[in-house]
RNA sequence: GCCGCGGUGGCGAAAUGGUAGACGCACUUGCUUUAGGAGCAAGCAGGGCAACCUAUGAGAGUUCGAGUCUCUCCCGCGGCACCA
């Protein structure tokens, strides 16, 4: 008998598959295909990391598997490997960067190679190979050409003391994530991307795809849609000071306009300042007015000199200044409010300038709260009773009342006067309506006499918006639309008086403990006032019933965002309006190791001329220095033979853009590519394309879900509208694997000393082992830790494996425990794998392993034959050995997939336990196919659970089918 | 603060609302072995002599029955972070 030694086979059958090109694909018709996408590495010069094995792995799995089942599988792989890192060694060692990509792709390409992965090698890609960046940059031209590419100025991170400008990957913290110094912001010409002309179709095609419900929400929030409404508020001129303020009239001529958006246009009418952002177009020009201008520049000055951290370190305090002098017409209703200028309104975001609404916004409250500025409640919580005793009946009239809610605390100690309504089963505070004339307050004393007899009240606290709630009430055999007031007293002492009988007939006063008003109050409008009355203060941000609004009143939130927004428009002061969070994609790196940008700028032709498509690829040139210059250009621009060049418009002199991609553009298409990796006239031919997209499957890391996702899905959007792919869609489906951490929980890293090297752990276990390991590990979807003694754990199962051949027997007896279990296991890997769920498929393969290895008996071949089927997807290398050894000719990939038969996955005998008011007492076997009358009669016959029936009558016997059966007594 | 994901033995983890801890690691005992990160057999949540009892972050609820469903809270991780 045979040694299982991985290291020899292994080699042996990567041979096998180089030799006969097993993986490589062609578009066959008559096959149904499959397109399972991995993220293809960056070449770092660390090498393969074991994270990106969980990934490859995985997918391998799944497209084993698929192939196995009959279909056409192209499972590619290619470089990502234009990037910083090694324009940064670059630097440092003089070398060129295309030289170490070499390399490192060399040492990638071995150690991937080494674990076994079933891709199609012959379509590999390299994004910094020009026959490829040819394509990325004919894709950019299109953009370009169809006015989606622009240049602008933009404000950019720039490290003062590189001289350079950072993209955001580089800065960590507000800092140079080289030199540490803290990036400023500095304006500078960018290409620009116009991703968000594309910003609805990006969230209108998450739709149709089969995303991880995480991504998609990832990517919802970065796109970040709100509806709303743009409002246009007038700062009146200073030269007609008597003119009336009439909502929406047009004034003078000097009169200024602010606009704001808001999301909220319903609660106008709670508007009591405007802020503007410290960088609004709006102020300068009002500086004559600004009675205290010398301190508004100051504020706006100390603004934009706050780096970013200190604006989130300055968060949690928020700072502003009144414009002295200016006000603000709402118009609506023609009130003037006071005009503010505050950092924590964003320049960037809508208007840059908002209406500040502090009763409906905690950001507003906050900031009113602390300047003393007015709250006025437009919004009434709404509490409607739908269901259960209490609900409207449509058959009753509804009448309107006011009503106060008060609650009442004892004098001295936590618990609290409240009305237990024993008829009606609601647990309330002290309730009553308002008569003509009367205030909320004088209101609630009344009732606190009437009700309870107490005498001496002080009010302590009043929740300030009303709260409406409509509800059956039964004791009035009517529907009560009850707009309210809550407020909190205080009894002063236990003066008590007689109450009168009718008014108390149908509750009785009680008190209650403070901890237990929570659970005691059973009216949804109570509940919500005493916790707004426990809790500090707040805004409330919800919908509810516009109040004190005009012609909104009693209008819900949506109707009356609706009929205000119209009001507006049709008064010319406002219109509907979309606003997202999502900016354009800042496309210029003033770097070296990237694709150039395919455009020269022509004086003569005014501006920028693309390169025609036949003089692409531009290539990127050799140069001497990598390191950027003082101007903070790419160190292409030092190269004036190479920047200095004719237009191709009018052959005039020209200098060519400097600025090149970033490392985002390559990896935004390179799964087109792998169609049709070699095609010279375009960047896919359109049958290959239509053959394989959309790609069937994309796993990759959490870390990509929103920038690389959404990119490559703007692109493939593009090049769809542009009728270049078939899809709306690049990616049918995404799923994220979870991080593999170092031992302890943390990451892996150089600095921390802990990483672990997947070739060390081929060297010694075998890449089998690796593999069969890592998706043993734990649920795909999370993070995990290493722990090499579990990989010998999983290389003892493939040596038990490796010995079963030797057990093999065509004569070996049928065995139905065996039989069962190679149904079972079939059905559950079949199932499993698809799932993503592969450390169960790997127990499940143990729990096969282990039956078949136990005793000392033969086994059949067709069992085994199963087992290393199965076994394959995990562990190819022993997969193909095993099955050549089995007297097969071709290789185990190419095997049909292991089918199972329900019936014999079934089990003969079922095990059935028994319940006694939910705990098990006893358990018995019986064949499968028992009945249940059967059943039930021998689980209450049986001693065990006769002991615990003690002779009395079950109330009720439940029984499920092979299960269990449960007794109640 | 908001959003998302988690919390189960000494550890990694299993468990269509139906016997919690499958499978693996570590550990213990025995056999075998010149040796081993080797093999085989048995044990392994806690408490109790036992019958049994208690256990899935805490607490309530729904249910004949809850790790699983609902609510409240605590802790850990990840993302966003004044987005009007």
């Amino acid at each position: 008998m045979e040694k299982y030694n991985p290291q020899a086979i292994e080699k042996k059958w990567q041979e096998y598959w180089d030799r006969c090109q097993t993986f490589a694909v062609s578009e066959d018709q008559a096959k149904e295909k499959f397109y399972g996408l991995i993220e293809f590495p960056y070449p770092s010069g660390a090498g393969l990391h074991v994270g990106h094995p969980r990934s490859y792995t995985a997918m391998d799995v799944i497209c084993r598997q698929k192939r196995m089942q009959g279909k056409n599988v192209l499972y590619p792989i290619g470089f990502d490997s234009f990037g910083l890192p090694t324009e940064n060694f670059a630097i440092k060692t003089g070398r060129p960067p295309a030289e170490i990509t070499a390399e490192n792709i060399a040492t990638f390409t071995r150690q991937l190679k080494s674990l076994g992965f079933s891709f199609d090698w012959s379509r590999a890609v390299t994004t910094s190979e020009p026959e490829y960046y040819r394509w990325t940059q004919w894709i950019f031209l299109q953009l370009y050409k169809h006015g989606l590419a622009y240049k602008t100025n933009q404000p950019i991170n720039w490290c003062p003391k590189d001289k350079i400008g950072l993209a955001n990957e580089e800065v960590v913290d507000g800092k140079c994530e080289r030199c540490g110094a803290v990036v400023e912001k500095r304006n500078k010409e960018q290409w620009m991307l116009a991703i968000t002309k594309y910003a609805d179709q990006l969230l209108e095609g998450l739709k149709e795809v089969d995303y991880i419900e995480r991504a998609k929400i990832q990517q919802e929030n970065w796109i970040g849609r709100s509806e709303g409404a743009l409002i246009t508020f007038t700062i009146p001129c200073f030269c007609c000071p008597d003119r009336p303020r009439t909502p929406g009239a047009v004034g003078c001529a000097e009169d200024r306009t602010l606009t704001v958006f808001s999301t909220r246009p319903d609660t106008l009418f709670g508007a009591t300042y405007a802020v503007v952002s410290p960088e609004h177009p709006v102020i300068a020009p009002l500086q004559a007015k600004i009675e205290n201008w010398d301190e508004v520049k100051a504020y706006i000055e100390a603004a934009k000199r706050k780096t970013d951290i200190e604006r989130t370190e300055l968060q949690k305090e928020k700072t502003g200044l009144e414009l002295k002098g200016i006000k603000a017409i709402n118009p609506a209703n023609g009130e003037a409010i006071p005009v503010w200028v505050a950092d924590y309104v964003l320049g960037h975001y809508g208007t840059g300038a908002i209406m500040a609404v502090p009763a409906h916004d905690e950001r507003d409250f906050e900031f009113a709260r602390k300047f003393g500025l007015p709250v006025k409640y437009v919004v009434a919580p709404f509490f409607l009773t739908a269901e259960g005793r209490d609900a409207v009946r449509s058959d009753k009239p509804t009448v309107r009342r006011t009503t106060v809610y008060a609650f009442v605390k004892h004098w001295s100690e936590d618990k609290y006067l409240c009305l237990d309504w024993t008829k009606f089963g609601w647990h309330s505070g002290i309730i009553g309506g308002i008569e003509d004339g009367e205030d909320p307050e004088t209101a609630a004393r009344r009732e606190i006499r009437e009700e309870t007899g107490y005498q001496n009240v002080r009010l302590v606290r009043r929740v300030d918006e009303e709260v409406h709630n409509h509800y059956f009430a039964a004791h009035k055999d009517e529907n009560r639309y009850a707009v309210g007031r809550g407020l909190l007293f205080v009894l002063e002492n236990d003066e008590r008086e007689p109450t009168k009988a009718d008014e108390t007939q149908n509750h009785e006063a009680v008190w209650v403990e403070g901890r237990e008003m929570e659970k005691f109050l059973n009216l949804n409008v109570y509940e919500y006032l005493w916790k707004r009355l426990q809790a500090p203060p707040s805004a409330f941000a919800g919908e509810g019933i516009a109040t004190n609004s005009d012609f909104l009143d009693g209008l819900s939130t949506a109707a009356a965002k609706e009929k205000i927004t119209r009001w507006l428009e049709e008064r010319g002061v406002g219109q509907r309006q979309v606003n997202y969070k999502l900016r354009d994609w800042v496309f210029s790196r003033q770097r070296y190791w990237g694709e150039p940008i395919p455009l020269v700028h022509c004086a003569n032709c005014g501006g920028w001329v693309p390169l025609p498509e036949d003089q692409l690829p531009l290539t990127l040139p050799t140069v001497e220095k990598y390191q950027p210059t003082d101007t903070g250009e790419s160190p292409l621009a030092a190269m004036t033979d190479w920047v200095n060049t004719t237009c191709p418009k009018c052959g005039g002199a020209a200098r060519r853009e400097t600025d090149t991609m970033p490392n985002w553009a390559g990896s935004s298409w390179y799964f087109l590519r792998y169609c049709d990796p070699n095609n010279g006239r375009s960047l896919a031919d359109p049958d290959k394309l239509r053959y394989w997209l959309p790609v069937d499957w994309y796993n990759g890391g959490m870390e990509h879900t929103v920038l690389h996702l959404l990119y490559s899905r703007f692109w493939h959007q593009f090049l769809y509208d542009i009728g270049v792919v078939p899809t709306r869609e690049p990616y049918a489906k995404r799923t994220s694997h979870g991080m593999i951490l170092a031992k302890g929980g943390e990451k892996m890293s150089k600095s921390r000393g802990n990483v672990v090297n997947p070739d060390e752990m081929v060297a010694e276990f075998g890449a089998d082992a690796l593999r069969t390991y890592i998706m043993f590990m734990g649920p795909f979807d999370q993070a995990v830790e290493w722990d090499t003694n579990g990989l010998v754990g999983v290389r003892r199962f493939l040596d038990k494996v490796w010995g079963l051949q030797y057990r093999v027997a065509d004569d070996a007896p049928d065995d139905r425990a065996d039989e069962r279990l190679t149904h079972v296991t079939v059905r559950q890997i079949t199932n499993d794998i698809d799932q993503m769920r592969f450390n169960t498929c790997v127990s499940q393969l143990m729990i096969f392993t282990n039956q078949l290895a136990s005793g000392e008996r033969t086994i059949k071949r067709e069992y085994f034959e199963k087992l290393v089927l199965l076994v394959s997807t995990f562990a190819p290398h022993l997969g193909e050995e095993l099955w050549s050894r089995l007297g097969h000719t071709s290789s185990v990939a190419l095997a049909p997939w292991p089918t199972y038969d329900e019936a014999l996955a079934a089990a003969d005998e079922v095990t059935i336990v028994v319940q006694v008011n939910g705990k098990v007492r006893d358990e018995f076997t019986v064949p499968a196919e028992t009945p249940e009358a059967e059943v039930k009669e021998r689980a209450l016959t049986s001693e065990r659970v006769e002991k615990w029936l003690a002779g009395k009558e079950p109330k009720k016997v439940i029984y499920v089918k092979g299960k269990l059966v449960s007794i109640v007594l």
